[in-house]
DNA sequence: ATGTCAATTCAACGTTTCATGAGTAGTTGA
DNA sequence: TCAACTACTCATGAAACGTTGAATTGACAT
């Protein structure tokens, strides 16, 4: 994976209303969700929302087919899974206080930059 | 983690510069490294970059200190693995597939969305 | 005190992104 | 073919972002 793929990818996600759009996909796997189930559970106008998925799209974070008169989309989970390997391994080093604090999911707002060590 | 951090964060890494100066910053742990040196090493104009490391600090990126006439700044590991964490866990639902796609760092540009199982 | 170096702040400008509403294209069933 | 439905495209204006250069602050040495 490349700076550039990573950069539109983060790009991408760095909005509310597509960041709640992928986490709504990613759980439906490969069967994916209509457009306009989509727009409504994230309450967003058409016009919008077809922004905001072709935005995806380009990002090589989701991607449509057509059924019938419906567009499915569906999260491109292995292209989700290579942004965030990219971020650890590449753009972190793999650190291993990253990596740590990555499985604890911890935030501190102002904290110590290292592990707790008791 | 909150899903409104994780958006500032995602914005700001979302950003060439700025994403140069992290993985400039993550090999040099606590140590950091001068404002000077950083604008020196992403060839960065020191107004510019002022902009580009406040920003990355308002996100939690990183931290400022000062020393003598420099400011040094460092990566905050903890939150960007909290970042990584949580768009693995939260957003990503866990999911297996994006974990797997995670470890071996995969980017298809309109490929497959599960593993190859041959 | 004064000069100098390091870094930040500020205002101005151009560019990009976003939201909105109207209009358009493709698909289905009568 | 027509009407209904789904989703997309386009044009517009508003807001946010990024860059630039000049001015400013803070720290140090003489």
């Amino acid at each position: 994976m490349k700076q550039a793929q990573a950069l539109t990818a983060l790009s991408a996600l760095a909005h509310e209303t597509r960041l709640q759009i992928i986490r709504l996909l990613v759980p439906h796997g490969p069967d994916g969700m209509a457009a306009g189930d989509i727009g409504a559970a994230v309450d967003c106008a058409s016009s919008r929302l077809s922004f905001h998925l072709s935005n995806l799209e380009l990002a090589g974070l989701i991607q449509a087919r057509r059924d019938g008169r419906r567009v499915i989309y569906r999260a491109c989970r292995r292209n989700l899974g290579g942004l965030i390997g990219y971020l650890l391994t590449d753009c972190c080093a793999a650190d291993p206080t990253v990596q740590a604090c990555c499985a604890m999911q911890d935030w501190k707002n102002q904290g110590e930059d290292h592990i707790a060590t008791p």
